[in-house]
DNA sequence: TCTCTAAACAAGAATGATTCCTATTCAGGA
DNA sequence: TCCTGAATAGGAATCATTCTTGTTTAGAGA
């Protein structure tokens, strides 16, 4: 199911109420980049968007899209979904475990839990496909940079 | 605390015993480049890896730590923490949920689930730091890319 | 409405991580 | 010991993203 008319114009509007908010400019180029969010259910790539922005906004460029994507992470509009930095991180722990990751500066700490290793799988995720791995991801910040930032 | 002598061995034996079964040669590089990981707790990055191993084996590549770690992988001696693909996905979507992300194709579905949002984090991870966010994540492969298999 | 200026933008170069290419080496079975 | 496919070294190429520089513009204030 697409996100309704309704819910895009919410959103839409909460972007407009954001920008007057803070000092953000109300720009053509941000509008049409969160637009093409609003009403999308597939977590589109930077390039995606870029490629669909494009058609109504010839002159954008990729850097805009980057750069109001950020904008729009930071202001709590769109979500950023994965990434921890670039860098693959490697582990020989095969042990089943969750991660605490800071998201300063990238630390990863192993931790167990009998209780998270079997999650609740909710049914209607069976529709989406065959369930092969799950995994608990905790964001924050770590004890030293927590330290190091007072 | 590091990881034990004894566990380092089990590791290395076990790496051994996957190259004889499998038809993968037990190389030097191949090797220094696990006993790296079998010692280590900090998930280190690709090129972490390859500026200590550098030092026992003067001669190596980039492109030799990158293949093997990838080997490793497939072999079930390595995990690789986070990633999916390299591009960031984005999503306007920001109730507090889940993902099921596609291995095959990238595909990513939201999923919602009470229980999932309101996890009990184990005490020790306090010690880690801050925990800001907690998100599921399953992996497997998508109804589409199943069929398409076949 | 007009002016002004910090914010935002376009274009393309630069960067950083990873993968690819090609010639060479070598592990390990015969 | 020999042989051959697997694996490697070194460097170029690619891919996503960020940076740099000069230009445009939203929107606050006159
Ligand atoms: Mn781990
Ligand atoms: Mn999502
Ligand atoms: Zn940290
Ligand atoms: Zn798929």
């Amino acid at each position: 199911m697409a996100v309704s008319k309704a819910e895009i114009e919410r959103r839409m509007e909460r972007l407009a109420q954001t920008c007057r908010g803070g000092r953000l400019k109300l720009t053509h180029q941000r509008m049409e980049v969160f637009r093409e969010l609003a009403g999308a259910e597939d977590h589109p790539d930077a390039e995606t968007i870029y490629q669909n922005v494009r058609r109504r906004v010839p002159a954008i460029s990729r850097d805009t899209v980057y750069r109001t994507l950020a904008t729009l992470e930071e202001q709590g509009l769109v979500h950023k979904a994965e990434i921890l930095s670039g860098r693959g991180r490697y582990d020989a722990n095969m042990e089943h475990h969750h991660h605490f990751i800071c998201t300063e500066c990238g630390r990863v700490h192993d931790f167990y839990s009998r209780t998270l290793d079997d999650l609740p799988i909710p049914r209607s995720v069976a529709s989406f496909g065959r369930v092969e791995s799950a995994q608990v991801q905790l964001r924050g910040i770590c004890a030293n940079c927590a330290k190091g930032k007072r």
